[in-house]
RNA sequence: GGGCCUAUAGCUCAGCUGUGGUUAGAGCGCACGCCUGAUAAGCGUGAGGUCAGUGGUUCAACUCCACUUAGGCCCA
């Protein structure tokens, strides 16, 4: 007789064998059809509503690893807050205004671009947009993201774009916004203004010069010994072209200055610069006078080297001991950090510079001169000042303009602002600061510090592919004309015909008629033709889409991005919001980090080390992604490698074949007809759904918190150390030996099918495809909801968890740790192979005999041995010491007996029985009764 | 140069925070072995760490403090 065929051995279809690549496209296929998101919509109507609002991408190009990692984590976090009760609609966005789009649609238009309106580009601009909005689409979709991906928000559409003019509107109306000059990038041979983005580093070779500004202010009371000399300020400067236009001198208020006599003269520089400036003069002799620190000169005036006015002396803590002299010239409508200190020590933003580069009427000396070519005649006119100390050329770094690789220039032009502080703003924004939950908390200190230190927004830009502001200037005197009525004629035109219509339309398309000029009565207007920042497109979604949207609402419970978005989004949307609502957009922000190499360095083409998800995807499958989401800390940087991914392909291995093996023993099992009640459960799987409910526990906390590595390592280690290498392997004789229908065997798929069931559910919003396809496996699919994403966590009863139970099993968990030691022993000496081969004979100590013979069945099963017994007295010397249970020794020989050909325990009743030889007691037991007894 | 953050076995993570205290843990991988009724599976045992470095506080530091180094984000 084949006794094989009396066994119930596992059977499943469910396959080894994943092949994620190609199962995980019609698994997705199948969610669209069977239109999965709107189901989860209907299914949780009516529950609490939590909502994460989707930070946009930017639309251009392809995905890459670290946007495929912000997605899945954001589709992680909603699909576990959906399970666990809650309602989680997510709305994808996308952001497709800006200059990296207008780049790429100059670089594909090239030579075509000259004769296009900006009406023209504007449509070029918004086909690139879309398309690769679907380019996207498509990619993420392929991540396993769940949403409303037929009807994402996009910062291009009419609707939003008339947001964006309404809410730039309210702030405009309530005061915020102003015009005010500020330094940019210029190039004047092509006469605009350049983005950062626009500008290209090379080699330039400038004039390096060493200026005197004479010191005007009296110095009795703040330096006395130097009282009546003759003292200058020291300057270092390569573009003698900004000399005109300087209104200070700025120190560093850290540093310590020194006054040194040479020759008749005192110079003014830092002191750390000292000696490496005399070596570059080549001075010999000098004397120190004075050594003071920088606060003792702030707020004194000197002389500006060749105009009749002062220039005041400053405090600005960018001034470095680099290079120069440590007094910084400092022309405030011709630097960044110079506009920074001007506009703090309210100095004008003074840029006497056309257009083109040629000096305005105002320098009297140059004007008219281009720039760069009166370098020459600044430095001639220094010299016949008497102000010059050195001139040499040098070769240093330099901007120049990305289109025609000119030098270009700083230059102040008129700009728009929000202001920090008209309306409070500042302080009302870090208030919520504090009312905002910042996980990891260190965000809080981030974005204060960004908020506290920040300049007014500028929200201009002299660009194309954006919505304008929306400002009508009186043509006759130049005043601001804008009012409440005129904003909503606006924004109703943008919502039938796009920001477009700014550029469709006259001013009379949008001003009603009637209106005239506060300032001079006239009645007509010119239209402002900057557009936004892009920033303010985004930084309002929480008007356009929380507020829009009638399944979300404002604010949001979550914004969840990159660490670099406390200065971008958070920041944007938190003033949009403050701005406009006077409260903020989020009460929740979590930040995660970036996503680097193996060795924690940054990718980048030019190291080699990129990895894109689409070759995660096609060499392992999405589901490997999303496992890697899980199981790293996001908090710090996010290493990915191919180590890793071998790694966590294994963990896949492992988790879903111990699904495998439930499923394969649960073939023959039905919950509504077969299921065990708790308390006639063995106890071992009693045990096993304590743990189960520990796991739970853990595993539900973890996912609360967003602590999403947590719950990958409690699952995994779940899977791997309490089902693979003990509940499952100690189950496998009783689920295959005993009788079909047993009381025994029933037992056992009791506990496996709660624990299938809470497993399922558990991984379902990280291994969302396994999960699903699990699901479709699992008993009695047909009565359950179609997808494990319209199900929801298990809630297990609470009684599984047995404090009592579990303190006993943890104790017969240590000794069998200790017993396997022994095993192997005896395994290395041959006088065992598998562990049913043996027998164990435990001599403890006293006072551990009655708890040890007490559970000798229990310990011979989980040992998984065919023979257990516990001896009172002393164990032989050559007795195995166990580890970790003092006095404790195991003796292991081979088991007395025969092989049971049928479950493979060694017995001595194995030849006992006529009509069954080879078999056991117990196998023939259940052979006899047919299989088929309870 | 400034703000914020990170550094524990080859890999992923515990431990560290308002509570410093016996030989620093887990899983994977690796090595060796077992099994062949989870089989391109399953089980066991073992070897791996001057807790980035230096200095300080303390009877005692992976844990607290300072600095350094390496790395990341954002500014300049």
């Amino acid at each position: 007789m084949d006794y094989r065929e009396t066994l119930n051995l596992p059977r499943t279809d469910f396959p080894m064998k994943a092949n994620l690549t190609e199962r995980e496209p019609a698994v997705i296929e199948k969610w669209e059809a069977t239109r999965l998101y709107e189901r989860m919509r209907m299914a949780s109507g009516g529950r609490p509503r939590y909502i994460l609002h989707d930070g946009p991408p930017y639309a251009n190009g392809h995905i890459h690893m670290g946007t495929a990692f912000n997605k899945i984590l954001k589709d992680i976090v909603l699909k576990s807050r959906q399970m666990a009760g809650a309602d989680c609609p997510y709305v994808p966005g996308w952001d497709c205004h800006g200059l990296p789009i207008e780049h790429q649609v100059d670089r594909e238009l090239g030579a075509r671009k000259k004769g296009l309106s900006k009406l023209e580009l504007r449509r070029h601009c918004r086909k690139y947009a879309g398309k690769f909005i679907d380019i996207q689409r498509a990619e993420f979709k392929r991540l396993g993201v769940l949403g409303d991906w037929d009807n994402p928000y996009l910062t291009m559409s009419y609707e939003y774009e008339a947001t964006i003019a309404r809410e730039f509107g309210r702030l405009f109306l309530n005061g915020s916004v102003y015009k005010s000059k500020k330094p940019v990038y210029w190039c004047t041979s092509c006469q605009t203004a350049l983005a950062e983005a626009e500008v290209e580093y090379y080699p330039h070779r400038s004039p390096s010069i060493y200026v005197k500004f004479p010191l005007a202010s009296d110095l009795t009371s703040r330096l006395p010994s130097l009282a009546g000399k003759n003292v200058f300020m020291l300057i270092w400067t390569t573009t003698p072209w900004t000399l005109p236009a300087n209104l200070a001198v700025a120190l560093n208020p850290g540093f310590d200055y020194v006054a040194v006599q040479v020759e008749d003269e005192v110079w003014i520089v830092a002191e750390g610069l000292l000696l490496s400036l005399l070596g570059a003069l080549g001075i010999e002799g000098y004397k120190i006078l004075e050594r003071f620190p920088a606060q003792r000169l702030d707020g004194l005036k000197c002389r500006h080297p060749f105009y009749e006015r002062d220039s005041a002396v400053i405090m600005a803590s960018y001034v470095t001991l680099d290079t120069g002299t440590g007094c910084v010239h400092t022309a405030p409508g011709h630097g960044r950090e110079d506009y920074e200190s001007g506009s703090a020590y309210g100095l004008d933003i003074y840029s006497p510079v056309d257009a083109r580069g040629k000096f305005t009427d105002e320098v009297g000396y140059f004007a008219g001169e281009d720039i760069f070519k009166a370098n020459g005649a600044i430095i001639d006119l220094l010299k016949e000042k008497g102000r010059l100390i050195g001139s040499e050329e040098i070769e240093h770094s330099y901007p120049h303009c990305w289109r025609c690789k000119k030098p270009v220039i700083f230059r102040a032009t008129e700009q728009w602002f929000i202001s920090m502080e008209k309306n409070g703003l500042r302080e009302k924004a870090l208030g919520w600061v504090d009312k905002v939950t910042w996980v990891p908390k260190w965000g809080r200190e981030r974005i204060h510090n960004m908020l506290a230190s920040r300049s007014d927004w500028c929200i201009s830009r002299q660009r194309s592919w954006g919505v304008p502001l929306t400002i009508f200037y009186c043509r006759g005197c130049g005043e601001v004309v804008m009012n409440a009525e005129i904003m909503e004629k606006v924004v109703n035109k943008f919502r039938e015909g796009g920001a477009d219509t700014w550029f469709e339309l006259g001013p009379e398309g949008f001003i009603p008629e009637g209106t005239f000029c506060p300032k001079c009565q006239g009645t007509e207007f010119i239209k402002e033709m900057d557009i936004l920042d892009v920033w303010f497109d985004s930084g309002i979604s929480f008007a356009a889409v929380l507020e829009g949207r009638k399944e979300l609402s404002f604010p949001a419970d979550l914004y969840l991005e990159g660490s670099d978005q406390h200065r971008g989004w958070f920041h944007s949307s938190l003033l949009a919001a403050v701005g406009t609502r006077g409260q903020a957009p989020y009460r929740s922000v979590l930040t995660h980090g970036f996503v680097v190499d193996g060795e924690g360095k940054k990718m980048s083409k030019s190291l080699g080390n990129v990895i894109a998800p689409e070759e995660v995807i096609k060499k392992h499958g999405a589901e490997i992604l999303r496992l890697w989401v899980s199981a790293e800390d996001y908090r710090d940087d996010i290493k990915i490698s191919p180590e890793i991914l071998q790694r966590l392909t294994e963990a896949y291995r492992k988790i879903r074949n111990t699904a495998r093996y439930i499923l394969g023993n649960l073939y023959d099992f039905s919950p509504e007809k077969d299921i065990v009640s708790y308390s006639e459960m063995m106890e071992i799987d009693r045990f096993a759904l304590h743990q189960l409910a520990q796991m739970t526990e853990k595993v539900r906390l973890a996912y609360e918190e967003f602590e999403l590595h947590t719950v990958y390592h409690t699952l995994y280690q779940f899977c791997a150390v309490d089902l693979s290498a003990f509940y499952l392997d100690v189950l496998k004789d009783r689920l295959y030996t005993s009788g079909k229908e047993s009381h025994d065997r029933r037992s056992a798929q009791t506990a496996m099918f709660y624990i299938l069931d809470t497993l399922v559910r558990l991984t379902a919003p990280i291994l969302s495809f396994t999960a699903e396809e699990i699901w479709q496996y699992m008993p009695e699919a047909a009565s359950r909801e179609e997808s494990v994403h319209l199900a929801g966590f298990s809630s297990l009863p609470p009684e599984f968890k047995d404090a009592a139970l579990a303190a006993k099993w943890e104790r017969l968990l240590t000794v069998r740790a200790g017993a396997t030691r022994a095993l192997e022993v005896a395994r290395k000496e041959k006088v065992i192979g598998h562990t049913l081969s043996a027998a164990v004979r435990f001599y403890p100590a006293p006072e551990d005999y009655p708890f040890l013979s007490e559970n000798a069945e229990q310990l011979r099963t989980i040992l998984i041995v065919s023979q257990f017994e516990v001896a009172e007295g002393v164990a032989p010397a050559d007795a195995y010491l166990a580890e970790g249970i003092s006095g404790l020794s195991i003796v292991v020989s081979p088991a007395k007996g025969t092989k049971c050909e049928r479950c493979w325990t060694v017995s001595e009743s194995v030849g006992t029985f006529t009509d069954h030889l080879t078999i056991c007691a117990r196998c023939r037991e259940v052979v006899t009764a047919g299989g088929s007894k309870g």
